[in-house]
DNA sequence: GTCTTGCGCAACCAAATAATTGCATATACA
DNA sequence: TGTATATGCAATTATTTGGTTGCGCAAGAC
C-alpha cells in the first residue's frame, strides 16, 4: 500500500465508496463503520486512511474516538474530468493536436 | 485480470483516462493509441479491453483495423453516484436506517 | 490504581493488476 | 502469391491491493 493516491483510485473500491456515503450521512468512528461491514475493523481503518490520504475525508480527534468528516470538494476533482470528458465527446473536438500536447504535460 | 468490471475501476487508471479523452476527441485504432504513450501497443490494447468490458468504448470492426467509440451513457453511472453523494452531503441526511437497509441490498 | 475500549502500526499473505514477450491470424498491398 | 501491417491471445512477471493477525498505546470506566 504506498503509491498513487488519488479521488479515482479512491473511489474504484465499493467498500470506500460505501464508506463515503456512511460519512456523508453521518459523522461516524472507525469502529461504527466497521460494524456495517463484514470485515474487520482494521480493513475499514485502512480504507479510512486511503480517503483520509486523497483529503476525501477529515479526522476530527475527540477524546479516544475520531471522528470522519466529508471534504465535498474534493469530489469536484471527478465533476471537472467528466465535464472535460463530455465536453470533447460533445463537440466531437477537433483539435486533436491541443488535446495532445495536454495529455504530454500531465504525464510529467 | 478478471474480476471487478466497473465504470469506477475503470476510470482508477490514469492511461485509462486519458485513452478515453483521445477516443472522444477522434475514433482511433489501438496502433494509433500506441504511439500516444510510452508503453507498448498489448499494454494499450489491455487497457481498451478493459474499457470495453464495462463499455466506456465500443468497437467498429473496418478491415483489419478497429475503431474505437465512446459509449458517453456509461458515464452517467459515476455522475449518478456523485449526485447521490452530493445530495446525502448537502442535506445531512439523517434517515441513516434508510441509507444503511439500501447499502445491504447493493452488496448482495 | 486496574481494566476495558478505541485506535494505529507493522508484518504477513493471497489475489488482482499492469506490463512484457512471443506467437497466431486476418487483411491489405505489391 | 508473398510480404508487411494491424490486431488478438496466452504465458510470465513484478507490483499493488485488500485483507488478516498480533502488538502497543492512549483515554475513559471502574
Amino acid at each position: 500500500m504506498k503509491a498513487r493516491r488519488d479521488v479515482f483510485q479512491a473511489l474504484a473500491d465499493p467498500t470506500r465508496r460505501a464508506i463515503l456515503l456512511l460519512i456523508a450521512a453521518h459523522a461516524t468512528t472507525p469502529g461504527a463503520l466497521a460494524e456495517e461491514f463484514q470485515s474487520s475493523r482494521q480493513a475499514i481503518s485502512k480504507h479510512i486512511q486511503i480517503l483520509t490520504e486523497c483529503e476525501l475525508v477529515k479526522q476530527e480527534k475527540r477524546g479516544r474516538e475520531i471522528y470522519y468528516h466529508i471534504n465535498a470538494r474534493k469530489i469536484d476533482e471527478v465533476d471537472k474530468w467528466i465535464e472535460q470528458f463530455r465536453k470533447i465527446v460533445d463537440t466531437q473536438f477537433n483539435q486533436l493536436d491541443k488535446l495532445l500536447s495536454t495529455l504530454k504535460k500531465q504525464r510529467k
